[in-house]
DNA sequence: GGCGATCTGTTCTAATACAA
DNA sequence: TTGTATTAGAACAGATCGCC
């Protein structure tokens, strides 16, 4: 068992990497001739190990198992918590929907490990950073400008799946593309080329990786439930907040972010493109 | 191996920009 | 003012994964 902790170790440190999948894992395990892998089900005999513990720093993100580094810091709540104060939550949530002021966000910020709490229903989700020196200067000035921490406001139909794709890159998260573009990340030239949609740039694994971490560490998060017009209230919030990610409905919506964003499009649809 | 959950590429919708 | 193009952002649907 230490050989395999040894084997992942090493290979999360060559490449680089904060964290790998179970299935990942296997494979690279199997190829090392350290644990074969089954053909049917990629992954089974590591995920096997996972579930008796002997990995005791490997954890559950919702159903995938995510082994970082035996030293790392970063753990997710397990699923027996997470269905706990999934339920908590949901109670929480309701309370809130009982909103006076459609233009005032009733909000207790938590941090992003509590992503398992957060109910599969319609709301409105808000997204704030703990520093906003954290961010480039002039972000961080025009956000000093607004009075507040937050960041960035959107609607989901399913907060869950979407709290997903924006924070853990599962999707194509517009809060996910923004903020690596406003970090200084790019995506990879060409990624595009063969894509139907030329507005949906990924960036290269490794840089998601950085840019998750960064979010575990660095951006708090709360959510209301909604059941009726999400756009009305999206829309009330972020004329209200004038969050800095958002580009739409925002009346002060950043230049720089754009153009940013526009050059990440272009780079992700060219071969030979040249920062200027 | 069945079944449900999650992931990922694609599509859809609404808002905005711009030209006629 | 109206029609069209573009963009941002959410949702859909098939594929894949993981548990039992």
């Amino acid at each position: 068992m230490e050989k395999i902790i040894e084997y992942i170790d090493d290979y999360l440190r060559v490449n680089n990497l904060i964290q790998i999948d179970a299935v990942t894992a296997n494979a690279i395990l199997a190829k090392a001739g350290i644990l074969r892998d089954s053909v049917d089900r990629l992954g089974k005999p590591l995920r096997e190990l996972l579930r008796k513990n002997k990995i005791p720093h490997a954890f559950q993100n919702g159903r995938n198992w995510i082994i970082p580094k035996s030293d790392s810091k970063v753990t997710f709540i397990n699923k027996q918590e997470s269905d706990s104060k999934y339920k908590t939550a949901k109670k929480d949530s309701f309370s809130k929907f009982q909103i006076k002021d459609d233009s005032i966000l009733p909000l207790k910020f938590k941090g992003i490990t509590q992503i398992n709490a957060i109910p599969a229903l319609p709301g409105i989700y808000c997204l704030k950073i703990k520093e906003p020196s954290l961010l480039p200067e002039i972000f961080c000035s025009h956000l000093i400008d607004r009075g507040h921490d937050i960041i960035y406001i959107g609607l989901a139909k399913n907060l869950k799946r979407r709290l997903n794709q924006e924070l853990f890159a599962k999707g194509h998260g517009t809060f996910f593309r923004s903020l690596g573009a406003v970090l200084g990340y790019r995506p990879e030239q060409g990624s595009l080329l063969n894509k139907i949609n030329k507005k949906n740039f990924k960036f290269s694994a490794k840089d998601e990786q950085e840019i998750i971490k960064w979010i575990v560490e660095n951006i708090e998060l709360d959510w209301i439930l909604i059941e009726g017009d999400l756009n009305f209230f999206e829309g009330n919030y972020i004329r209200k907040y004038k969050p800095l990610l958002n580009i739409d409905k925002n009346p002060l919506k950043l230049l720089e972010l754009s153009t940013l964003r526009a050059e990440c499009v272009e780079i992700a649809n060219s071969m030979n493109f040249k920062a200027l």
